[in-house]
DNA sequence: GAGTGGTCTAGACCACTCA
DNA sequence: GAGTGGTCTAGACCACTCC
């Protein structure tokens, strides 16, 4: 008998030793459940997971075989504004610029695929009373109806959304951009300053549920490890 | 007939709409299997993948629940720059500016924790004839011996150690910045643009191989989904 | 057309964890 | 102890893609 994991770990080890090399095709499934053992079902259970990591690549007909540039995946965490802040020993405030409900510019109707009336919030995070980060919001009420009786004057949009809106999809993108002269106001830089871009568009079972565009002063650094 | 799709695809539709409540313990598989007309197995995997997505948090016995606060993580794949640039349909080139053997600047030896002579290169990838990247690199002579015999004339320090040389641990980081003199004027922008710039430290088993610095012009978008 | 991966089923046993 | 998820099997049919 022999685990997915265990099948899993053997392939890995045969890569890895070159036994596979890259770019070589390696035995079908049905072989391979016959040297290991064990069912097909098992041996592809492995398989697919190999090909999600990216390092193997496979194709009907064709087979599989052992990727040429294995693909690295690096892990970053999305953390909530305030404790990316309070992680920093310093003292989060939150203020929110506006609330409106209005339609939807083109800009949002190109990321969600969606026009109509959304939730417009606007509010900055500050970090020992210094601009943090600027978010400005918009929130699918056909996703999210309960969003329209909530003020956000207390609580962020950011911690609401965690533990009111749930997705299943999410794209992010990230970006170096000039502050726009209304952003550079708010975060209380010179117009044009270099600023970094983090948009956010999240989707649950294929309709949208928010987008956000968070904008930070120079200063602010992504990090990963892995 | 329902394939596991579908069923995920129902129950994301059942969350959004709270039919299933955040925090809410869901029917057993079993239950679900009945329901759909499907086997369990088909049941099981379409919840693996909302569990694995952080929709879902399942334990034995205790059962499955809709995630209070979903999805904490996120990931992104590191391509090589050609790979990236080709993916667009773009025509890639690569051109070696500088290469040097010499001290580590401070910059370098906080980074890496290690001082001595390093390899210094700095290179640029075009698109379609335009500056892409600009990359600053770093190789430590002690981890990757052979990179002083490779002139990096014709082949990338990124594609070459990709083959050349594994690691095991890797930090990144990625902020806004405006671009130096030197910058601007590899890339053909205006000095004080907005650079997108992403840092990248490598070690193999605590031993420090590169550090690098990818300077991309605005217009440079980093992507990911979940 | 034929080979290979993708998925589904029905049933089974195991492993973990709660009460 | 018992309920629930985790995994495996043996077999089947389908879908894609190469020839």
């Amino acid at each position: 008998m022999a685990s997915f994991r265990a099948i899993k770990e053997e392939m890995e080890r045969r890569i890895a030793t070159r036994q596979w090399a890259p770019g070589a095709t390696i035995p079908a499934e049905e072989e391979l459940a016959r040297e290991f053992g064990s069912a097909r079902a098992t041996v592809n259970r492995a398989l697919q997971e190999l090909a999600r990591a990216g390092v193997v690549e496979r194709k009907r007909k064709a087979g599989t075989r052992v990727a040429l540039h294995p693909v690295r995946e690096a892990r970053f965490v999305i953390p909530l504004v305030r404790q990316e802040i309070e992680a920093e020993g310093a003292d989060y405030r939150y203020a929110l610029l506006s609330r409106r409900v209005e339609p939807a510019p083109e800009l949002v109707r190109a990321r969600l695929g969606l026009s109509g009336e959304f939730l417009h919030l606007r509010c900055l995070h500050l970090a020992d009373g210094a601009p943090y980060q600027f978010e400005d919001r918009w929130i699918n009420p056909a996703s999210v109806p309960t969003a329209l009786t909530e003020s956000f004057a207390e609580i962020s949009p950011n911690e609401w959304l965690v533990q009111n809106a749930p997705f299943s999809r999410a794209d992010f993108s990230f970006r170096a951009a000039r502050a726009s002269a209304s952003e550079a106001e708010i975060l209380g830089l010179p117009a044009g300053e270099a600023v970094f871009v983090a948009e956010r568009a999240t989707f649950i079972g294929g309709a949208p549920v928010t987008l956000v565009r968070l904008v930070h002063p120079p200063g602010y650094v992504l990090r990963t490890s892995l």
